[in-house]
DNA sequence: AATAAAGTTTAGACTTGTCTAAAAAATTAT
DNA sequence: ATAATTTTTTAGACAAGTCTAAACTTTATT
């Protein structure tokens, strides 16, 4: 059994995992926690005595088989949570995350099934991630930034690769949802932004936000 | 804002004070948390000091009406969620009560009134249990154990006494669920046992099945 | 009313998780 | 290759919440 803290440093280890392969080190973990270094190196100990981590003192960790199944399962309740806030509580995709943030640590093996059912197992949470299956196991779907798109070219938006509710209402504010189709009609090379065609409207994107939104090319 | 521990006795001292009014002893609130009189001694000074009981060395303690609204809102989250485990995710009755207790701790006044919602804003929890509204006034139903009932008397079952799961194990064992309709033929003066009809059917019930169940009159 | 018993509080210690400051190791620059 | 810089770890402290053991109040008994 985990406590919180521990939760949340196997959840920040396995993002980051996910991002940048190879060892993560202290300050990198310290701060996706908003934490210090030195509370880092405590906490790794631990982590390491209770086997979800690999550790050598100056060479950064890695999470083992029992750990990154554990930080998938963690991620798993946190999306579903997501879900349920939005579909059954009438949350916005800007709302969610703190409150997911709690609820993924609820301990119950029943109640995150259930949940699963209720929610008719969903494959991705409102932001586009994936969530993953009893066994960590993860879906991932082939996309890429908008930014990375060629002018011509079109796609699907079907995630962010920033969460926080300023970008997502941003978004809204736009008209971007996850689903709309997208077209680049323009790539201004002086600033990076785009000139692209959603809902047949014509609108122009800073390269800020094209660097994160994620699009299925079609 | 309270922490979990901080809300736990807040909650403990609100049931024993439904109970037995007048001011609560340590020892009462270190047995109902399952914890030594000296922890309770100690917290109880933090909870003073938050001005949420009323504290005079050696003569117990009170909510005060923030103490008093603050725990009815931890009663209502987790009896809401009760609600939400047993309607949307097939709990069974007797499984609730560990999974409410986490989940009373999330705090999110959107989260909860959106549940509330969800569930029609249901006035009990699958116990018979009131649900206090938002502002921490229940709405006691007229009720008796069913220990109190004389021969001949009817009444309707509306609520438990003790919520551990061998007794709501053993009252499905039996098909005593809540709504029944039950009659008192007889009464045993040798062990206070009762012969009951209950779905055209007679059975005999302990005298301490028959204090822990609650019956309204009809 | 004095004493015994029961209940309550305090003192000091321990655990978890955090922090600052300082020491040690690794990396980068010259 | 040595010095400077950055990163990481350790040492020591603190807060929350708990515990045991001892001291102190209150209540019950005689």
């Amino acid at each position: 059994m985990f406590s919180q803290a521990e939760e949340n440093y196997l959840k920040a280890i396995y993002h980051l995992e996910s991002v940048s392969k190879g060892g993560i080190n202290t300050n990198a973990i310290a701060k996706s926690l908003a934490t210090k270094a030195s509370s880092v190196s405590d906490m790794i100990k631990k982590l390491s005595d209770k086997e979800v981590v690999l550790y050598k003192k100056y060479k950064g960790v890695t999470l083992t088989e029992l750990g990154k199944k554990t930080a998938a399962n963690i991620v798993r309740k946190h999306r579903l949570w997501e879900v349920f806030l939005v579909k059954k509580l009438n949350f916005s995709w800007d709302e969610v995350h703190d409150v997911a943030e709690q609820l993924e640590h609820i301990k119950s093996k029943k109640l995150i099934n259930q949940l699963d059912a209720l929610l008719g197992f969903p494959t991705h949470d409102p932001h586009g991630d994936p969530i993953p299956d009893k066994d960590g196991c993860i879906n991932a779907i082939d996309k890429c930034l908008l930014a990375t798109l060629k002018e011509t070219e079109t796609g699907v938006c079907v995630g962010v690769n920033d969460s926080s509710s300023e970008f997502l209402q941003f978004l809204d504010k736009k008209g971007i949802t996850l689903g709309k189709k997208i077209e680049v009609l323009e790539k201004e090379d002086f600033d990076d932004s785009l000139s692209i065609l959603i809902d047949n409207k014509k609108m122009s994107i800073s390269n800020k936000i094209a660097n994160n939104l994620y699009i299925r090319k079609s």
